[in-house]
RNA sequence: GGACACGUGGUGUAACUUGGAUAGCACGGCGGCUUGCGGAGCCGUAGGUUGCGGGUUCAAAUCCCGUCGUGUCCGCCA
């Protein structure tokens, strides 16, 4: 059996259950409502007073018209002295109206530790998605520019959010959106005599750096109009517009993904909009809309010649004709063209295979990982991409608003909330410009770029790792410091709940003492030296029942329920959409594991050398699991 | 004008979905101890009217109403 937080809050909650059941009958009418209530009555308490602990005795005070406290020890004695009492529960007491529970430290430590150390990097898997398949989309970003810093938020998340729900054993589809048709583009095709060649210098950085040149030049030139030609004749994907820009996409994307690469983020599909408009999904999608009557034609008034769809939440007060034609939403504009939320639509219906468009995929790129990544293509053959239960989004909180029209509208559509939207908010970088360099990607503001992000966090570790009081000859120390500087960037984006907007601070992201991802590779890698020295490191350990028996209620039972707490976690995550939660969980983890060697040692005093070892081995799979979910590589010593 | 998000000690935040015991943690501050299974660590301590005001409740950071502040968004654009 496995047992772990979940299943002892469960029996805890039956035992209450079956208790309350025998002695409030009569109060209780309906048992399975409040069975909620019981549930919803159990949390963590401070650990003086207990393992877990319930609140359900101030609900039953109410109904059985006695003092909570009363009816507290009545249940407490009752499940104490039941003779049928799990045998991982040692004891049970009332205290000020709440029911405490106390675990057997011996029994469940064993359950924990024989689960970990032998389930391994399996630990902690939990069955909640099995059987579902969710894309989850992310950065699309334009190809005309290399990832900025909220790309790669956008990415850490995405890529993060993926591991997430694998390991609650959801079929994962990492997808990317290329609008390769859009305004930006367009821009790009008009100058792009600007696009100097021969450089070494990586193309979506050229591209990105032209992009501003040109962006200037159309203003200066009041180019807007041959801008809004060449639109036109992208649309028309045999095109030699269209043909020459999706060339240009493809490098630029390929170059872009070169940044992913260095992250460590993959994905599994490219949707490209030409590809999308190629095989009239849109079309099909406003046939669709039009046969349910979602739609409608406007013959008059403000929106006469354009296909529209109502936006019921839009306005509140649809009481007189102008301010009807506020909650409308544009899907075909008078001239034929389709706007942005129309064609999302129609993506969406394609994701979650409400209508039947089957793409041709071939090979786009092959990975590091050594997965390829495919795109969506004119030749090719058919795959399986597409039809999912459930479509997220990771995009920018400023398009919050666009993204509740969608969601909402979609509702409608198939009655069911089948679209999530992970919004996240700002990246900034305390410190603002990059010494010695100009990056313009984002109007005038000085940003970072992913890569030079990256760049320069890696000179720092290089410093810090090589700058040891003793020499090192034991590590690869390029390879430790590219490893440090991921870990650093990656823990200080993911740390922050994904709605807030975070400011990176580069001593607080490498600050070796505290909350951050070097700090907590750091513990790994101290554990991983406690076990070489044990001489253990590479084999399994075998616990007996008396090393159980030497468990206390110091440190080592802390960490045993919080590794017993990892699935608990690892599906809370994913309910939520946030990584921050396994960051927490693993910054918990190594603040115990740091509390427990310094005061239960671990190689010396031969009684608890076995049972502590055991300890250090299950934390080291631990911090590994964990660290995984949110992309953060482990060092065995750095 | 409307919609959404955020507001918790000096700083960064947890708990808010599902109301429960003394608002948890980290950094920084102050005092003491210690030289390590690996860059210091450990122990103690100070610091909060949870933006503000009301309401519901035996019980509110949490729910409801109002209000203030900050940010974002509101086009036949993408």
């Amino acid at each position: 059996m496995l047992l772990n937080s979940i299943e002892i809050k469960r029996k805890f909650e039956e035992a209450l259950a079956s208790e309350i059941r025998k002695s409030f009958s009569e109060t209780i009418t309906d048992l399975n409502a409040f069975s909620e209530e019981i549930h919803n009555s159990i949390s963590t308490p401070r650990p003086e007073q207990g393992d877990l602990s319930s609140s359900i005795c101030f609900a039953l005070a109410k109904l059985a018209k006695k003092s909570p406290t009363a009816i507290a020890h009545e249940i407490s004695s009752k499940l104490e002295a039941d003779p049928e009492k799990e045998d991982f529960i040692s004891r049970i007491k009332d205290e000020n109206g709440y029911i405490n529970l106390w675990l057997d430290e011996a029994k469940y430590s064993k359950h924990v530790l024989e689960a970990i150390l032998s389930e391994k990097e399996k630990y902690g898997i939990s069955r909640i998605g099995s059987g579902r398949k969710v894309i989850i989309e992310f950065p699309s970003v334009n190809p005309n520019k290399p990832w900025h810093i909220g790309h790669l938020r956008n990415a850490l998340l995405g890529d993060s959010i993926s591991r997430i729900f694998e390991a609650n054993s959801y079929t994962v589809e990492r997808e990317d959106y290329i609008d390769d048709l859009g305004l930006q583009m367009a821009e790009i095709l008009w100058g792009r005599d600007k696009i100097s060649d021969g450089n070494a210098k990586k193309y979506d950085t050229l591209l990105g750096e032209a992009y501003v040149e040109i962006n200037k030049e159309i203003t200066e030139k009041h180019a807007e109009k041959d801008i809004n030609e060449i639109l036109k004749r992208m649309e028309d994907t045999s095109s030699s517009e269209s043909v020459e820009i999706r060339k240009i996409s493809e490098k630029s994307v390929k170059a872009q993904y070169l940044t992913a690469f260095s992250y460590g983020i993959y994905h599994d599909v490219l949707i490209w909009e030409s590809d999308i408009v190629r095989e009239k999904l849109l079309k099909r999608a406003m046939d669709f809309l039009d046969e349910k009557k979602i739609t409608q034609k406007c013959t008059e008034g403000k929106y006469a010649g354009c296909v529209i769809i109502a936006d019921k939440e839009g306005s509140k007060h649809a009481s007189t004709e102008e301010e009807d034609e506020e909650s409308r939403k544009v899907l075909i504009r008078s001239n034929g063209v389709a706007t942005y939320l129309a064609k999302d639509l129609a993506f969406h219906m394609w994701k979650l295979g409400i209508i039947d468009c089957s793409f041709n995929y071939s090979e786009f790129i092959v990975q590091p990982n050594g997965k390829e990544a495919y795109t969506s293509s004119e030749k090719g053959k058919p795959m399986n991409f597409g039809n999912a239960d459930i479509a997220i989004n990771i995009i920018g909180a400023a398009q919050q608003h666009p993204q509740n029209l969608l969601k909402r509208i979609f509702e409608e559509v198939t009655g069911e909330q089948r679209i999530l939207h992970l919004s996240y908010g700002e990246v900034s970088v305390k410190g603002g410009t990059l010494s010695g360099r100009k990056g313009g990607w984002i109007g005038t503001t000085k940003s970072y770029t992913a890569d030079s992000l990256l760049a320069e966090m890696e000179k720092m570790t290089f410093g810090i790792v090589s700058d040891a009081k003793k020499p090192r000859t034991d590590i690869d120390m390029k390879e430790v410091s590219h490893k440090v500087a991921l870990a650093a960037i990656k823990f200080e984006f993911l740390k922050t709940d994904p709605e807030k907007k975070v400011l990176f601070e580069w001593d607080k992201a490498l600050d070796l003492n505290s909350n951050s991802g070097p700090y907590c590779m750091y513990m790994y890698a101290r554990a991983s030296r406690i076990l070489e020295r044990a001489g253990i490191d590479k084999e399994d350990i075998l616990l007996a029942e008396k090393d159980f028996k030497k468990i206390t209620r110091g440190e080592d039972f802390t960490i045993i329920k919080q590794i017993g707490r990892m699935q608990e976690t690892v599906e809370k995550a994913c309910r939520e959409y946030k990584p921050s939660i396994i960051a927490a969980y693993v910054m918990e983890l190594s603040l115990i594991f740091s509390n427990f060697y310094e005061k239960m040692p671990v190689l010396s005093g031969e009684e608890y050398r076995n049972l502590r070892t055991g300890i250090v081995m299950a934390v080291k799979q631990a911090l590994f699991n964990m660290l995984c979910l949110i992309n953060i590589d482990t060092a065995e010593r750095m």
